[in-house]
Order: structure tokens, then C-alpha cells, then sequence
DNA sequence: CTAACGTTTGTCCAATCGGTCAAAAATTTG
DNA sequence: CAAATTTTTGACCGATTGGACAAACGTTAG
């Protein structure tokens, strides 16, 4: 028997091995992207024969379907959770340092998507007019009520939103940049506390000088 | 007789065919990813059979290369510009501008550096550690002059500068996602006005509202 | 014209690719 | 135990890939 995407129904070893060729992929698809990494990669490094990997996933397709599934849930979870209770500033704030956070402890999440974004979207373009339009859509009311209500500066939300999305997943996909520009001695683990300083006053304060 | 890549000697069409596949190449690598890419893409966007292709490129590699030097060169120019002289916020605001600019009209060239650097930069590491840390270091020297002068506000130069790059930059790599979300009615033309104006007020006055 | 040189192409090749298949091996079920 | 089922593998396939090569073609200088 062969094992379909949509087949709900999966032995133990199924589910042990779907997830273990997942990482594998996940590795591999997020340094080499969809049409530079091969099947006998993913098969290596998740420790398989190729032929046994593909009596899981059928096609090298289905395997990087899955895992943008998966990603796309994970990934919009801190926009999801940005909300109407609670003070504005705050929230942004802390909205901000969770994207930071997933970009210094999932970067291989975010270079995949990066991957699929740069190449044109092929694969999730739908996603992105739907539900993530959708979902930026209603978060962007939100943030404009709170500029209504002099919470915050006004400005436009849907370019604040870029720009939080921009700065935060930097450091993950731009990653061998960073650190090779900040050099051995600032480029170590505490980039992420110096980037996550910087952002914090960046996008209260900007660079006016005070006074 | 057959072309390398550091022969300074070329007859009219060597100099005409080199432009026109350099062209086409930058067009298909910067969609595709060098692996993504095939000779014969590249061979037919330019007009021209294959192995007349690599009658002026031996290897698929050497085309790659010969782009990422020019890249490097136009791409780091408006950080060149970056100058003591004049008023530091002005100064920065038409660093952004510029930078801004360039991922509107070369966007292509954003995506090809984009892709070199998400796969670990194989190909450009030794640039990145030392031609461009130099020049980052330099200028965020200049900055921190700035800021001990009590011009700008004082943060972490390097940081900035990389904010700088990573929402410039989005909008030329992240183009599908941002017209995506922004829909037909906002995704037209007008985006990369609406981003200016947004990125200025960001990076001069930050998020806190007035008084 | 002709010889020399630069350019273009058709043909070919070995390597790699995604994927198939039947049969062996391991596991589960009765 | 044995039968049924699931898992694993080696061998194989057609398509595509980067690249080689010699022959044909075009151009130019003497």
C-alpha cells in the first residue's frame, strides 16, 4: 500500500518516518531551495534510501507541500495573536520581539519561505492573496484604530506590518551577511539581544534626537 | 579561439553577445536561483543555441560570477555615497530614498544577491567578510560621529544600517507577498511612493505618537 | 581570391535527475 | 506457528542536465 497526502489514517512507523523526512527536507529544501535540492539529499540525510523515502511522499512536490502547509500555520501564529485588549505600544512590541524570536529559533522555517517568495510564490500564491491577505487585512484595521484614538503615530499599517516582517526575518534569512558583517567579536549569540534593542527604539522612537 | 573570463581582449561582438547573455542571465538567475537555472534557459532568452553560449562563457558558473562582481559594485554605491558632509537625518533620509529606488528599478539584481545570500552566500563569502565589512564599519564610524554629536538619536549603527537594507530591500524581494497583500487597489504603482513616505516617518520619528 | 581568424551550430556524451517496479525483508495479525 | 500486510531495497528507466567537439559558416586582411 502506498501512503497518500491525504490519507488520514498512518501506522506509528508512518508518522515516525513522514516527520523524520520533514527535517530532513526542512534542511535541505531551506539551503538549496525546491529546484537545487534532490531527493537523494533529503533521502541521505533522513537517513533512507531514496526508493523508501518516496513510499512516503510519492513526489519530491508533496514533500515541500507539506512542509509550507505546516510552516504557514506556525509562522503567521504571533500576527494572529497581536489583539485589540491591552496597550498598543506593547503590543507591538512584543508582536515585534516574538517575529525575532522565531527568526533567531526557526531560521530554516524562514528561509524556506523565503525561498518560495523570491521564486515568485509558484507554489502558496493563493495563500497569500487569501487567507494571509485576509488575516493582514483585519490586523491592519486594528492598528488603524489605534492610530484613530492617538494611540499611536499615524501611518500606514500594512507598511508597518512590512516593515516589522522585514527587519525581524533579516536575521534569519540574511543571516551569513549579518554576522559576517558585524565580524567574530559582534557577531556571536548576542546579535539577536543587540537587534532586538535596536528595533525596540527604532520603531518607538526612530532617530530623531530627543529634545 | 575561446573567451575566458579574465581575456581583457574582445572584438565588438564578444563585448555585444557577453552584455546580452549577462542580461539574460540576470533575468533567469534571479527567478530561478543558479541551480534552478539550465544553460538552455539563458541560451534562449539571449536568442542564441548553447553551445554558442558557451563559446563566451566556458561554464555556467563563470556567467553566475561575472554578474555578482558587477552586482556587488552598483549595489553598494548609494552606501558609498553615505557622506560626512551635510545634515546627518538628511543624509540618511536619501540613503533610504536611493536605496528604496534601487530595489524599485533593479529588482532583479536585489533577487539575485537575495538568493546568493539565503543559500549560506557560497560563492561571495570572502566580499561579504571583507570588502563589505570595511565599508559597513567605515560608515557606521560616520554615524556614530554623528550620534556622539548629539545629531541623530544613539543607537547601534550596524543595526541600522541593516534595518535600512532588510525594508528597502523587501520590497523588491518580497515584491509577490507585498502586492499580494496590499491587493489590486493599493499593489499598483503607488506602493513604492506609500513606502517611502512610510519608511521615512519610521525611521525619523518612530511609532510613538506626538506630544 | 585565399588564407587566417572569429563565430555558430548539430551532434554527442556522461552524469544526474525524479520516479517506477518487482521482489525481498520485516512486521503485524490471526 | 503461518498468513497477511507493511516496509525496505536494488535495479532500472526516460528525461534533463552541463559541457565537449569538430565541422560548417562568416568575416576580414593581404
Amino acid at each position: 500500500m502506498t501512503i497518500g497526502t491525504d490519507a488520514p489514517r498512518r501506522t506509528r512507523i508512518q508518522q515516525e518516518k513522514r516527520e523524520l523526512i520533514l527535517e530532513a527536507a526542512l534542511e535541505v529544501f531551506s539551503t538549496n531551495g525546491f529546484r537545487g535540492s534532490t531527493i537523494d539529499q533529503i533521502a541521505e540525510a533522513a537517513g533512507m534510501s531514496k526508493p523508501n523515502l518516496l513510499y512516503y511522499f510519492r513526489r519530491k512536490e508533496d514533500i515541500h507541500e507539506t512542509l509550507m502547509q505546516r510552516l504557514l500555520d506556525t509562522w503567521l501564529a504571533p500576527l494572529r495573536e497581536l489583539d485589540d485588549i491591552g496597550d498598543p505600544l506593547t503590543e507591538l512590541r512584543s508582536y515585534i520581539r516574538r517575529k525575532l524570536e522565531m527568526a533567531r529559533d526557526f531560521p530554516r522555517e524562514s528561509r524556506l519561505f523565503a525561498n518560495e517568495i523570491l521564486q515568485g510564490a509558484p507554489r502558496i500564491m493563493p495563500l497569500l492573496a487569501g487567507e494571509l491577505k485576509t488575516l493582514v487585512d483585519e490586523k491592519a484595521a486594528v492598528i488603524k484604530g489605534w492610530m484613530r484614538a492617538g494611540k499611536i503615530a499615524k501611518t500606514d499599517p500594512w507598511h508597518l506590518i512590512f516593515s516589522i516582517w522585514a527587519t525581524t526575518q533579516h536575521y534569519a534569512d540574511f543571516d551569513v551577511q549579518v554576522r559576517a558583517v558585524l565580524g567574530p567579536n559582534r557577531g556571536g549569540d548576542g546579535r539577536f539581544e543587540d537587534a532586538a534593542r535596536f528595533l525596540e527604539q527604532l520603531f518607538l522612537d526612530g532617530l530623531k534626537p530627543k529634545g
